[in-house]
RNA sequence: UGCCGAGUCGUCUAACGGUAGGACAGCGGCCUUUGGAGCCGUAUGCGGAGGUUCGAAUCCUCCCUCGGCAG
């Protein structure tokens, strides 16, 4: 089969490509371009290149073709602006999901030759065909589980993907690694928003919205405690970064109006008021909407899961209620859905639905 | 500068005359392909000068500073 394989210089693509390769498949290597060198090279670190030359390492080894594609100017247009305007909008957004859906497994897709049967990545996720639907399963390591981030990646994306580590776990990855020896396999696992790579996201905002200083209020209280550089700079849940004492603090609310972030430490108003929220525009990975209102949810990446309750308002958009409660639920994120081991998809997370005619179903629903 | 009270890490707060500790903030690390969260580890302080005492944050004296009553 001809394949293309996303490479990202890393230990988990590389090894995806090996063990494709392995199999007698006819793979070629892409390495695609997202970083934004231009805008941040007076920052100095340039760790794409490092990616790129262990992208070419690993092809020479293994004696397969590297393509490198720029995509920076898709990148920009569709996940860049995508979270400034997010952040600007005192919303949080959610950079690697878009990158996913539009870029990785969307402009790639569609610049490669129509040759490739496949498009193979070194996600951790499972591949399931049933009655010609694809879906999508979690990966056996409940950390590395990359479902969450391809809960939005449309039906016809995931019937050309190819996740050739997906059932299997972190531990056997690296040993493959070592077992393929590769130029790479000791490197560490990347982490943060790719196309960032060593800056710090903050001085990304910074860059972009620069500082405007605003209030600090403690909602308890209602009263004014502090002073902060700019309200997207802070996000629901977040803790860090108030620089008050006599917390811990957490922010509870933001008015991105006027410029005022709300903190609280009261334990009532942390936990037990941060249990429900609406989703959005849900992509439904099997190309409907589940019947089922008793699911799972993760609302970030990572191995937790909620037990919740979904109540579908139209075929896009619902009402979750969570058991238990999550500090950190922002408008902005995404909450995805999951039948046991089955991920059904995702939607933004929102604190109201726009205006509709699904309005007072809602509002009756929720009392 | 006539009369009371209070001064301890950046902040808040402990320590019978017996090793100045904690919390939050900060910093560092871990974890994590989003934002966050979480975990671990850390620097920094007795307002000053004397005195009493084996030993003073603690008792005494003076000074300084800050509140308040007095005006």
């Amino acid at each position: 089969m001809k394949i293309a394989v996303l490479l990202s210089g890393g230990v988990d693509s590389s090894v995806a490509l090996r063990l494709l390769q392995q199999q007698g498949h006819d793979v070629t290597a892409f390495y695609l371009k997202i970083w934004l060198q231009d805008e941040f090279s007076f920052l100095g670190d340039c760790p794409w290149e490092e990616d790129l030359e262990f992208a070419r390492a690993v092809c020479e080894q293994a004696g397969v073709k590297l393509e490198v594609l720029p995509l920076q100017d898709e990148y920009w247009a569709k996940v860049v602006s995508y979270t400034i305007a997010e952040i600007k909008a005192g919303r949080t957004p959610n950079p690697d999901m878009y990158c996913n859906r539009l870029i990785k497994f969307g402009d790639f897709y569609d610049k490669i030759d129509p040759m490739y049967e496949k498009v193979a990545s070194g996600h951790y996720g499972m591949i399931e065909e049933k009655d010609g639907k694809h879906l999508l399963k979690i990966s056996p390591d409940p950390i590395k589980d990359q479902t969450y981030f391809l809960a939005y990646v449309t039906p016809p994306q995931l019937k050309r993907a190819l996740f050739p580590l997906g059932h299997y776990d972190k531990k056997q990855i690296r040993q493959f690694a070592k077992e393929f020896d590769l130029p790479n396999q000791i490197r560490k696992d990347s982490q943060g928003i790719c196309f960032l790579g060593k800056i710090k996201f903050n001085d990304f905002v910074k860059f972009h919205l620069g500082e405007i200083k605003g209030d600090i209020i403690n909602i308890d209280e209602s009263k004014k405690v502090g002073e902060h550089q700019g309200y997207y700079y802070f996000t629901i849940g977040q803790r860090q970064g108030i620089k008050l004492h006599g917390g811990p603090w957490y922010v509870v609310k933001k008015d991105h109006i006027n410029n005022i972030i709300y903190i609280s430490r009261n334990k009532e108003l942390l936990e037990v008021k941060r249990d429900s929220f609406y989703v959005r525009n849900i992509n439904w990975i099997a190309g409907e909407p589940t019947d089922k209102k008793e699911l799972r949810l993760k609302l970030r990446h990572g191995p937790r899961f909620y037990n919740c309750r979904l109540d579908l308002l139209n075929e896009l958009d619902g009402f979750v209620k969570i058991e238990g409660f999550d500090r950190g639920i922002a408008p902005g994120q995404f909450a995805v859905f999951y039948d046991g081991e089955y991920c059904l998809g995702g939607g933004s997370i929102e604190n109201e639905i726009p205006v509709g005619s699904e309005r007072k179903l809602v509002d009756a629903d929720v009392k």
